[in-house]
DNA sequence: CGGTTTATTGATTCCCGTCAAGCAAGGTGG
DNA sequence: CCACCTTGCTTGACGGGAATCAATAAACCG
């Protein structure tokens, strides 16, 4: 009933990442596409990488926000803390995302903290060499636009989940969403490949780990889902998504 | 117990505002600040103005996103349609800020629905013309990219609301909220200068407008508010922030 | 002044959070 | 390889916060 994980592994390797990687990940990212080939070289050039261990934190909410980062392998979760002492996650990021600072105002701190899920590794730019890039290629701040638009509808989808889903819709969601942007075929079966405690998906739909648990353990029992410890698998995503439409 | 309301009145007046107001309310933005007179200039010409009535639609969520809006005069309400037919109220503008389309993705969509909540007054620009001021000053990007990580600030704060507080914390936190933004002195007393009704604030706090109403009236008879059909003032804000804190 | 919108209040139901206990899995070291 | 310990998952019992249903009243508008 609870086979092992069947999520991607990852040696404990030296916590950085090759330098070949560099370029390869950035050249390859869709922002960069568009953007002269002698620019990009340019670019590429200010980035820095660094390697991450699972539940390492990459930086805090609050501390100085010096950097920007994209994620060039691993997993990341992005979480801030809320009233009564609640951690809410809000989001989980994969390979090619940006993270970290992007607006480079003076003084100014991250808005939240970014934690490792697996084994990490990040090239990261600092204010002033993407300061700098933003002045002299108009394209890249366009580029930097679509993002942070990108990033902004995805928050608004989330207080739209909060504000108007129950409990059980919110967690069908979440993991149709997960799977989507996480999921891969494993030995014919469609898994989601992050390693996410039960409390973890409780602080990304806010409710608790018993809820989750109760009800994975029905959707279990309905041959909906597949779970252990710390994966998830959809086994019928298209009754999860029979959930999130009206009753009646 | 329930006096006239104690806000802003505006005439019905024409739907359009005067042309005087234009390069005024420009002039004054924060935004622009920073940006080379003449090029001010260049830009506000690109600006075309226009009224709404209450209650009035200025574009709605999955149209056609063609310009973007400053609020000249008055209040707009941002919304979205969740799960189960709700909807859920994303945010407040007050003159001087920007909404709709930020980021000129050619076939895109606006991605909420805009409302008048008083007699308004927007300046738009195009995308086309927006892109062409990016494009040749940095200065504009950066800017933009400040107010978009200012909105996702916002929104995430949206999440973290309702991802951890009580129905009570989420009122007591978005009229603190309100009367931040919108509060002003009127007789004496402060006011929060917006007409919302019950409905709206519950759909702000992803609530009902009976809970919105119990908790409003036993607020009043703490004296720490006073609040009549579509006003709310608050007397005793101290007591609002306390609910945030936890209760020990 | 009639009609519509908005706010109030009570009765009832139920979702889901809290508290509590026990179990399974995985890692570590002897 | 097994004992041990930590971490993560499961399940039950219980209570309370808040949604729902329903009816009335007050405020506003033409």
């Amino acid at each position: 009933m609870r086979p092992k994980t069947p999520l991607t592994q990852v040696g404990t390797q030296a916590e950085s990442c090759s330098l070949d990687l560099r370029l390869h990940i950035l050249g390859q990212l869709p922002f960069f596409t568009d953007i002269p080939k002698q620019e990009l070289l340019r670019i590429s050039a200010n980035f820095i990488e660094r390697g991450f261990s699972p539940s390492q934190a990459i930086y805090r909410e609050g501390s100085q926000a010096e950097r920007l980062f994209v994620l060039a392998d691993g997993k990341v979760k992005l979480l801030k803390f809320g009233a009564n002492n609640r951690e809410v996650l809000l989001g989980i990021l994969k390979p090619g995302e940006f993270f970290g600072n992007f607006t480079y105002i003076s003084g100014d701190t991250y808005q939240e903290t970014a934690i490792a899920l697996t084994q990490v590794c990040t090239l990261s730019i600092s204010n002033e060499d993407f300061r700098a890039i933003v002045d002299r290629t108009p394209e890249f701040a366009i580029r930097s636009m679509q993002i942070m638009a990108a990033r902004l509808n995805a928050s608004t989808q989330k207080v739209l989940q909060l504000g108007s889903m129950s409990v059980e819709q919110r967690l069908a969601f979440t993991l149709l969403d997960l799977d989507k942007k996480l999921g891969l075929e494993r030995a014919g079966v469609r898994v989601i490949d992050v390693p996410l405690t039960q409390e973890e998906l409780a602080s990304m739909t806010a409710t608790t780990p018993e809820s989750v648990s109760r009800w994975m353990s029905q959707m279990r029992k309905l041959g909906v889902i597949k779970s252990g410890r710390k994966w998830v698998s959809l086994l019928k995503p298209g009754y999860l998504q029979e959930l999130l439409n009206p009753p009646a």
